[in-house]
DNA sequence: GTGAAAGCGCTAACAC
DNA sequence: GTGTTAGCGCTTTCAC
């Protein structure tokens, strides 16, 4: 049926285990060989059947992805971002969802988990969920918590470096001439909310801006809280120029607000998001916002669950820290406030 | 290290052939064998070892999933749903991104292709891509379409039927008391906005609705498409009290027009969507719309591949057509006409 | 740097 | 109903 090992090896004229080699990167090969097994390779269409290999390395370990809002654009991004890296890889991943449950919930589910899968990733806001790690680390079961804002030595944690990023869009609406900056705050139970508001409070406090209380509102990450946060702040009777909005949904939410009041954005109004979530692009005009390498985490985070069982049993407690870059995505959402506009004539 | 067949075979006093078909749930076993040995897996925590046994079943398919327009926000729906069915069986998913292509491309990309996996699934457009569908059928690969919006028997496809609901999410509206119902047609280069838009046209002639040519605007299911699509239907001497259009994203491009203009939705305007994608639901009003049941979309296109691999070669030409049911999705966006309304009292 | 032997954990096919 | 035999396609280990 599908082309194996031995007819490569029987057209390169080689063993099969020097096929092996080759196709998994292995440097004890001479030069000469491996271009004769690549070619062979190409010719015959060759792909390593994955359950064999996984079979014959021991190396079939299951890891779980568990999740609790499966409608989040977020989680949407990180799905797809691990599906890549098990299109590559070699390794059984399970998705559950475990919205809803409380504390006995999942203590149960966590400790049912604990016994069958070798490593377990947790976004938001599993991954600060006492009961849950608490569960997972008794078992021995590496974790990983991706995005997860802050850096908990009890599980390893692959993310960006929330504060900064929200320090850093923060700034970018400053320098663009804007003084009254809300910001619509994210969820309360995750620490990334937290980090990128402290951000946010950063660049105010280094630009010299007086912080301003009424400029500040609570949301959820949900397009809802991000409508109901910008009614309050639009109807303040010195509005802000610009909103920072702690996520994508929200800021689109503040866009939709804008111009249902008759607002135009970037003229009247600036608007930047977080996340660079497809809304971001979804929306007119297109959203200047912070973009985590999903991609990139995920893989990361893969890696390191990984790395973590093949170790001995015994130290699977290594714990790493990976910040990741994150980027500015400057679209069109953006411009100096009114007032500055009209000044230099525009 | 993890619990084998043989482990829980010793203990239940079994051969391990046994222990395999009461996992697998098999018939022909006494009942009383069947409790010892699915006691004998509870006590051990014994889970099946997927790498053995697709390698011993050789159900180790390969499939690729190709498609075009990673942004879409139906493609994102669909890469989940088959996410979830990975996570459940065990073959290698491909996925492959071939945005761009032109026809020499997609030739070359699909001749490589053929090679190396043992069948596609094609969503829109490439699922009628003349010259993709031919050379992956020249080289006997099973091919899945998937959305497809009407059936070629070149392919089996996994679909819903795309007239019937964009009839029944027309005859919604006309129930609600409107008469002046726009279209936005899909992107014309899929057989689903043709579909959709004929069922619309059904359900106004059924009604004795004379059609309006002015009421119908191209779109290109996107939001951008939607926007000015929407614009020139508002922009009208006699506008529609009720607009249809083809897919999410171009719903809630025409929520946000109307926002702009002043007009309430749905109290001014209603508006329906296709699709019922999360951009249904994070916006305000949420969007009533069609529901594809995606995942069992995917789950059946992947039934229907691994089924064609498992048979000879030489008959992997059975073709299937299966029309799955879809779901009228009743949310916010509609509303009777405000002439009705206002005749009523309300 | 390359090859030979052995076996990963499971199930198809058959025997009983 | 249940057990036996053989082998899926690959990699490990160790020899050369």
């Amino acid at each position: 049926m599908a082309v194996t090992i031995d007819e490569v090896a029987a057209l390169a004229q080689v063993s099969p285990m020097t096929v092996s080699r080759v196709v998994n990167g292995q440097s004890k090969v001479r030069e000469s060989t491996r271009e004769r097994v690549m070619q062979a390779v190409g010719k015959l269409g060759y792909v390593p059947n994955r359950a064999a290999s996984s079979l014959a390395a021991a190396q079939d370990a299951r890891i779980a992805l568990i999740y609790t809002n499966p409608s989040s654009a977020y989680l949407r991004e990180l799905l797809l971002g691990v599906l890549h890296v098990t299109a590559r890889t070699t390794f059984q991943l399970i998705i559950d969802d475990w919205e809803g449950f409380d504390a006995a919930a999942e203590r149960k589910a966590a400790r049912t988990l604990g016994g069958s899968v070798g490593g377990v990733i947790l976004p938001p806001p599993l991954c600060e969920s006492k009961v849950v790690i608490g569960e997972l680390g008794r078992a021995g079961v590496p974790m990983v918590a991706i995005a997860s804002g802050s850096f908990n030595p009890d599980i390893s944690s692959v993310r960006i470096d929330d504060f900064l990023a929200g320090k850093e869009i923060t700034e970018y609406l400053i320098k663009a001439g804007h003084t009254r900056i809300a910001c619509v705050k994210g969820h309360p139970n995750q620490m990334a909310s937290q980090r990128r508001f402290e951000g946010y409070k950063a660049a105010l406090k280094e630009a010299g801006i007086a912080p301003d209380a009424q400029l500040v509102q609570q949301g959820y990450f949900t397009y809802r809280s991000g409508l109901d946060a910008t009614e309050k702040l639009l109807s303040l009777r010195k509005p802000p120029t610009a909103i920072f909005a702690s996520n994508d949904d929200m800021a689109v939410a503040a866009v939709s607000v804008a111009h249902r009041r008759g607002l135009q954005v970037p003229r009247d109004l600036s608007i930047v998001g977080f996340d660079d979530t497809s809304a971001a692009t979804t929306i007119w005009p297109e959203l200047t916002t912070v973009r985590q390498p999903i991609g990139n985490m995920a893989d990361a985070a893969i890696d390191i669950l990984l790395r973590a069982i093949r170790r001995k049993p015994e130290d699977h407690r290594v714990v790493v820290d990976h910040v990741m870059a994150h980027q500015l995505v400057v679209r069109d959402s953006v411009a100096p406030p009114p007032v500055l506009a009209r000044k230099s004539g525009t």
